[in-house]
RNA sequence: GGGCGGUUAGCUCAGUGGUAGAGCACUUCGUUCACACCGAAGGGGUCACAGGUUCAAAUCCUGUACCGCCCA
């Protein structure tokens, strides 16, 4: 049952077009309908709908297919439901953009005009990325794919809503938010970070109306004085006794403001005076609220003063700072400036200065529904891989800040707010509903706003089941088993799973959060598309193929922080295809004959092979259980490419040709190739399932994907077996090194060898790997080259081959290497604590060692005096 | 300021207490015989630094330096 010749050469292009649709014909992403088998659920994350591949999702969502796909191995039935995120702001400027670029305007075409192309387009191009997905092998079930903005899913979103509402979590404020100028919306505290700045700190003078002097207050914002309303100083700043309560004269304006005592201001910084601008500041918001002051606003929407600014009025913040500190500066009122780093809010989203804006927006109260989520950590029903990051989970959790949700969009879920004629908001499924539960009053409008698309994505693990209706597929897959996600969102979005699936759906949303690295450039460099540094995975997988890219990524993902994307690392992934490919055909090439029956006297070799086979079983098991991908790979590259092909393969060369050995050789190929193909599959699903189809493998499964993971093998220990081979390889290098020095590192040319000691059946194998024409037993009585190891002695003989100087000169460095050695563990065994004290077995082992070197020793020194004579 | 991670061969990284490892790169040798996307043999390391615990430390503890990320 000779099977065709592979090329000789792997080529992914070929190969892995073809058994994404293998596997999806055959229903093999969807979960069996059985209930004898257990769950495994997982819910991706949605990327957004704006997006494209990049290598970021090349690691996270490889990641979920492999342990989706090693559980499906073990018999469960796999669930990886996939699906998008509407990305309010991002679509939003998208379309903006493209709208702007056909000539049109996309405030003047209104909300539902603007709508309806949004939707144009997420239909044109918003599913780039998933069919990107497909190019990576993921087995995800697109019949259940869900969307953020799919009805069903609006209904969830609108349902938590209004129940949050009616049970007072959600509530309308006028607050100071982090206002985007350009995106012209709230973000929320995380859509932000801080960026250290170079500024200035402008020192201004605030006389006292009745002419009694001044107070000089330090601030980075000089243009937002026109809305000051005060000046505070702490009540502890001895500076300002006697003066609280004065009245001091806004410089430029001349408006009189009180000087007031408040606790904020640190005495330490500056002159401790600090001018107070509630509607531009957080902290001076606070200030205001506590001394009940005015709050008026000098900035609109897009960062330009107001209309009420006077000569200042119409210009953007920058500009208007200029013109203001020229004007301080001319009036006398600038005291000096000074060189200061600012910490600046900037959004994430535009890359724009944030904006402190008073405006009135939506909140969820957070401390009350953060206990349960903290709860579900402390206690471990869900647990964080790695575990480091529970904390920084719980720290967040713990010091929780209500939660903007209101976005400034149309793009998104409406919030399902009516007012009434008198003002007041009801939350209701429709305007109908809303009518209904008015009564009397009318219905006269919605909110504009729409909702934080975190607000729907926390929704996702229980949404995307069918909540709210009480589906089998809620029933069946939640809680889902797993969460594959980046760091940088434990808090815009684990967190808020956790607590909005505990709150609704009454449980934990997974079990285990797994954070997967970032991947960065080769030099360590953030990769990004505004900088250049990005690598796209499409052009990496086009060259080296899907699985030679998730080969790179995986066999990186371990416990580390970060991962190294560089050519070299898919060069080492492409050549593992091939040296994969190019066994697999190796042992096609020598089916010839073969019956597929176990047979019934296996050599040493084939039991330290199939031993070897069990370990890695094991291993990658307990790996691929404890989401250790990188210690999976490289478990199974080590024992294939350094095990399988370098020893096993080449010592099965010449018993393939002998035709007592070859059916037994041909078995133990066959079982080793299944099981590594198999074991393999998780990491790597193309190539893997290309060379299954050509296995001969007895007991096959219509496709490696759908095989179950291959237990059986660790019956295959035999740890005696493996001592023997071991034995021999070391033998087999020692014999190896010994023809490189005497310059025969060509192992095409043969030489004849001599040994003495045990070889425990091993001659054969030594003589084929270390290429001797002929290796005798015994001791020859021609002058020989000689080596010892493992207790057996090996001889050379070399005919006056070899300047004796040189062969003296070899072993003296040998002896004094050996010496060295000696030395350091004979001082150890004449340790009597070290005796007394280390584990006996450890003890045994040195001895055993210092016995072993001593007899190395003595005989390269014998040798040296041979040489010598 | 607080937290987390890192520092091991020229480079990228494994290595949870018992003689320092891999890939790439480098040197020498080898292509009709699965694979040159390959094979064989080599060279190359004060495991950042300083203390400590231990019979024994890359590994555990304390501190320091530098790099990265997060929070304030």
């Amino acid at each position: 049952m000779a099977e065709p010749t592979l090329a000789p050469r792997y080529d992914a292009a070929s190969v892995e077009s073809k058994w994404y649709q293998c596997w999806e014909a055959a229903g093999l992403f969807r979960p069996e309908s059985s209930d004898e088998k257990p769950k495994f659920s997982i819910t991706i994350p949605p990327p957004n709908i704006t997006g494209t591949l990049h290598m970021g999702h090349s690691l996270c969502y490889p990641v979920q297919d492999a342990f989706g796909r090693f559980q499906r191995m073990m018999g469960k039935r796999v669930l990886i439901l996939p699906g998008q995120d509407h990305a309010g702001i991002a679509t939003q400027s998208v379309v903006s953009k493209l709208l702007k670029s056909e000539g049109k305007n996309p405030v003047e075409m209104g909300r539902e005009a603007f709508l309806e192309r949004t939707w144009q387009w997420r239909e044109e191009s918003g599913s780039t990325i998933l069919s990107q997905f497909k190019q990576l092998g993921c087995s995800f079930d697109w019949s259940r794919e869900r969307f953020t903005l799919d009805e069903k899913y609006v209904q969830a979103v609108l349902t938590v809503f209004i129940q949050w509402f009616e049970r007072d979590l959600i509530y309308r404020g006028m607050r100071v938010v982090n206002w985007d100028p350009v995106l012209q919306t709230s973000v929320s505290d995380i859509e932000t970070e801080r960026k250290l700045v170079r500024g200035k700190l402008y020192h201004v003078r605030y006389p006292f109306s009745d002419g009694s002097g001044e107070v000089i207050i330090a601030t980075t914002r000089p243009e937002t004085m026109l809305a000051d309303v005060a000046v505070a100083v702490n009540p502890s700043d001895r500076r300002y006794d006697g003066l609280i309560g004065k009245t001091l004269t806004l410089p430029l304006t001349g408006r009189e403001i009180p000087l007031i005592a408040d606790p904020y201001p640190d005495p330490e910084f500056g002159t401790g005076a600090v001018k107070i601008t509630p509607a531009h500041d957080p902290n001076d918001y606070e200030v205001g609220v506590r001394h009940n002051l005015p709050m008026p606003l000098v900035l609109d929407t897009r960062a330009k003063m107001t209309g009420d600014c006077g000569a200042y009025a119409g210009l953007d913040r920058y500009e208007a700072r200029k013109r203001i500190v020229e004007d301080l500066e001319a009036q006398g009122f600038l005291v000096k400036i000074e060189d200061h780093e600012i910490a600046l809010i900037i959004s994430q989203r535009s890359g724009e200065a944030v904006e402190p804006y008073l405006s009135e927006q939506w909140f969820v109260r957070q401390t009350a529904l953060a206990g349960p989520a903290i709860e579900a950590v402390r206690s471990g029903k869900i647990r964080f891989v790695p575990e480091r990051y529970e904390k920084v989970y719980l720290d967040w959790l713990e010091n929780i800040r209500d939660w903007c949700i209101s976005r400034q969009l149309w793009w998104g879920h409406r919030i399902p707010i009516y007012y009434t004629e008198s003002g007041t908001p009801i939350a209701a499924l429709s305007w109908e509903d809303a009518q209904q539960k008015a009564g009397e009053d009318k219905i006269v409008r919605q909110d504009d706003d729409v909702l934080d698309t975190w607000f729907s994505s926390g929704l996702w693990p229980f949404a995307t089941l069918g909540w709210p209706d009480q589906t089998s597929d809620l029933a069946e897959y939640y809680p889902t088993d797993l969460m594959v996600t980046a760091r940088d969102i434990i808090y815009l979005w684990v967190a808020r799973m956790v607590m909005m699936g505990l709150d609704f759906a009454g449980e934990i949303p997974f079990r285990d959060v797994y954070i997967h690295a970032t991947v960065l450039t080769e030099d360590g460099k953030r990769m990004s598309k505004s900088l250049g540094t990005g690598v796209d995975p499409r052009e990496t997988m086009e060259k080296i193929g899907a699985d030679a890219l998730r080969y790179t990524l995986l066999s990186q993902a371990g416990s580390n922080q970060e991962i190294r994307y560089s050519d070299r690392r898919t060069d080492d992934a492409r050549n593992f295809c091939n040296k994969i490919w190019n066994a697999t055909r190796f042992m096609l090439m020598n089916l010839e004959g073969y019956e597929g029956a176990k047979p019934s006297d296996l050599d040493i070799v084939d039991q330290w092979i199939l031993s070897r086979l069990a370990l890695a079983e094991s291993t990658a098991k307990r790996a691929y259980e404890g989401y250790d991908l990188q210690e999976a790979a490289s478990t199974l590259y080590r024992f294939f490419w350094f095990e399988l092909c370098d020893w096993y393969i080449e010592i099965s060369k010449p018993r393939l040709a002998d035709p007592t050995t070859r059916p037994i050789c041909q078995w133990v190929l066959v079982q080793c190739l299944d099981g590594f193909l198999k074991m393999m599959h998780p990491i790597m699903p193309f190539v893997t399932e290309e060379l299954y189809s050509h296995l001969p493998a007895s007991e096959k499964s219509p496709f490696v994907m759908s095989a179950p993971w291959p237990d059986h093998l660790s019956a295959g220990r035999n740890e005696a077996s493996e001592a023997t081979v071991e034995r021999w390889i070391a033998v087999t290098r020692a014999a190896r090194a010994l023809r490189a020095e005497i310059g025969l590192i060509d192992l095409k040319k043969t030489a004849a060898a001599y040994y003495e000691g045990d070889l425990a059946g091993g001659d054969l194998v030594v003589q084929s790997q270390a290429a001797f024409s002929q290796l005798t037993a015994g001791k020859p009585t021609m002058k020989c080259v000689s080596t010892t190891v493992e207790g057996v002695d090996l001889h050379i003989p070399i005919e006056g081959l070899i300047d004796p100087a040189q062969e003296v000169a070899r072993l003296e460095k040998e002896v004094e290497k050996l010496s060295a050695e000696r030395t350091k563990l004979a001082t150890r065994l004449e340790n009597p604590q070290f005796v007394e004290r280390a584990k006996p077995e450890i003890v045994e082992k040195e001895r055993e060692t210092l016995a072993d070197l001593d007899q190395r020793l003595e005989k390269a020194r014998e040798r040296i005096s041979l040489f010598q004579s």
